[in-house]
DNA sequence: TCGTCGACATACCCTGACGTATGGAAGCCG
DNA sequence: CGGCTTCCATACGTCAGGGTATGTCGACGA
């Protein structure tokens, strides 16, 4: 969410737009391209109303980017790496798979986001090259669960069955969590609705009898 | 690349056998503005290609609706009937709870252009009039849902929460399989898949072992 | 036979958005 | 100081699609 502008700053122009930003970075154009994706999809990347929102025009952007489609790879780029590397962060370290698996959750939840960003991909991956990103992503995390649940000590098959089942689980509350908030549980009953999902889509092997959820 | 199709020599004043009336209907209109809208979102709902590709121009469609936006909210009618009313057609009679879950989410995984519909309403709710039906169609369900789990013996609580949970994986599904079909369970490992999510996500309250499974 | 009407075709304008061309205001350099 | 580079503004050209106005043709009904 941090727009951080990378070392390229130039001295200061008139500063008389919006932002008090000098220039524009080929970053901070891919961010504010995911920003419009997450809000208004695919076809809300478009060049003159992402110019007008950063307070500059159609040309500056053509100076930095040979053509609409290049955003949208940078923006794509940008995503994908949020969620593999970035999303593993503070997961790799954990040596408890079903630590692992718990905290894979707390975070995805914890972004709204970020689900309405996948959503949004998702919805737009009839474009060859969202599509193509959308399965990468997708099949990535698919694969970290399924190894997750394989630590669990789950046979290859049936790690497989329950990494997709958690897996739909997870995207399935993002889409009825953004499709009917309303009936979405929030607050206490998400904490329940919370515990109920771990304790069903994570089979415990050992004998642990209850209630090893860490106060967060 | 814009498919060009000729200026196809539409079926004379005969019976034909598509529709009662020689020319194009409202419904029919409709049901060709769901079939774009699952393939190609809600931008495909476009009046000159679907013209094209029912064989008129632009100047019938505008006899049969003022605007795009009337030909929108009748293909959505048409949806949440579908939806709704249609769906529950093979479901209401049964008399035991957990078969109406089964059969509902076999009749959800039944159809995959369903899916696909679902999906792409769902993508583009940001729309206000998509976004109220999906958001009726979505609440319909799940109060459905709700009532079956009621029905299971489930307290009020447990129901709500059991029921978003499958409701949310049933969606899911529909989001993994689209986005990535290649990891997503075919043939026989989606019935032991489809077995799985059954029996982990319909608490059975009597004591009922296993193996009741009725064959597909 | 003729006028009306339903259903469609044709022609046109307008808008939004992609892409291009060109110019211009800084800063740096020789 | 003149020229080059960088970043941006302005002004087009193009094109798909929404919406409108009007033309057209066959099916009736009197």
């Amino acid at each position: 969410m941090s727009i951080d502008v990378p070392p390229q700053p130039r001295a200061p122009r008139g500063g008389d737009a919006a932002s008090a930003k000098s220039s524009l970075s080929r970053e901070a154009w891919g961010e504010a391209a995911l920003e419009a994706l997450a809000v208004g999809g695919l076809e809300a990347v478009a060049v003159e109303p992402l110019a007008r929102r950063l307070g500059v025009t159609k040309g500056s952007f053509y100076w930095h980017f040979p053509s609409r489609e290049a955003l949208l790879r940078e923006a794509l780029a940008l995503w994908e790496k949020h969620e593999t590397v970035d999303a593993r962060a503070g997961v790799e370290e954990l040596t408890d798979p079903y630590e692992r698996i718990v905290r894979l959750f707390k975070q995805g939840n914890a972004s709204y986001k970020a689900g309405r960003l996948y959503l949004a991909l998702a919805a737009s991956s009839d474009d060859p090259v969202v599509g193509a990103v959308v399965q990468r992503v997708s099949s990535n995390r698919l694969a970290y669960l399924h190894r997750c649940y394989l630590d669990l000590g789950l046979s290859e098959v049936d790690a497989r069955l329950w990494s997709t089942f958690a897996y739909a689980t997870f995207i399935g509350n993002q889409q009825v969590h953004r499709d009917t908030p309303e009936q979405f549980p929030a607050g206490e009953d998400f904490r329940a609705y919370f515990k109920l999902m771990l304790k069903t889509l994570i089979p415990r092997p050992a004998g642990d009898t209850d209630g090893a959820d860490n106060p967060a």
